[in-house]
DNA sequence: CCGGAATGGTTGAACACTCAACATCCTTGT
DNA sequence: ACAAGGATGTTGAGTGTTCAACCATTCCGG
């Protein structure tokens, strides 16, 4: 009954599982040892940096991020921590919760910037030609299409 | 001084991120739920399954599923827990460790198979054309050679 | 053949993520 | 107006991963 995977599939699917686990690992030692944070708060950084004012409601944030609103809860913690990132009462919603990117989280993440840059050209993109890129982009959109 | 990525770049990059994350959150969702075992759990006993014997060196297993050594350790202390798994020493090297797949443990594999090959084929194999799946493949490659 | 370096593997602590449960607040239908 | 259901965000426990330190064994140059 099982629509096993054919030889070709098979292989496709392995070559992507190793490259993942490459390219992840990669990039998460890069950014744990040059800048000393998680790649998933890398993220939020730039998210936060992205939108207007560099504040976003908590659950927009999650979704820019493609992240769980748990896992956010606990990040969003972290950050707030280190002093990144600060909570605030969303004026016209009394659940809502608003992130906001401070200026020291702010030069967190522009001095962590560069390696990274780095780091994903080195390990992704210097790796491939044009042509792939917009292949990989057109494949990663027909992953996260609905 | 820092080369920065361009628009396209940017644009293949972020899509693949977020693919990524759609992916591998889809996949460890299904094996979680179906088969109560972590990608990683599952990686490890395809890998065992495949080796002649069904038996492996952990440095070997570890190549193969491209994990540190310490993950694989802790990861095989739980499948040991659960009898999926048998260490037995290596008689040639006697620091060395081999990892046995237990007849419970192919059980095992073989119950969370289809379902997991079904969430391939639903999550990726069956939104790519097969040319993009070769394109996936040589992209893989480009990521992974040293 | 010996001493230092490399390899194989494990361990424990720190950390991040997941899930389920929960409290709060908004929305909708009647 | 109000109850039921939906949404927002947090929390704590459980679990997996990472990192650094470590012991044991094997390899290798002098």
């Amino acid at each position: 009954m099982t629509r096993w995977l054919d030889e070709e599939q098979q292989r496709a699917w392995r070559a992507f599982l190793d490259a993942q686990q490459v390219l992840q690992r990669g990039l998460e030692a890069q950014l744990h040892d040059e800048a000393d944070m998680p790649h998933g708060y890398y993220e939020l950084l730039v998210r936060l940096s992205e939108a207007p004012e560099r504040r976003l409601r908590m659950a927009a944030l999650a979704e820019a991020a493609v992240s769980s609103r748990s896992r956010l809860s606990h990040a969003v913690a972290q950050l707030e921590q280190r002093g990144w990132v600060r909570r605030e009462a969303c004026p016209d919603d009394r659940r809502g919760q608003v992130a906001v990117l401070t200026d020291d989280g702010y030069a967190a993440l522009a001095a962590a910037a560069p390696g990274h840059v780095e780091a994903v050209r080195r390990l992704l993109v210097d790796r491939l030609t044009p042509e792939q890129l917009r292949q990989l982009r057109a494949i990663s959109e027909a992953i996260t299409r609905v």
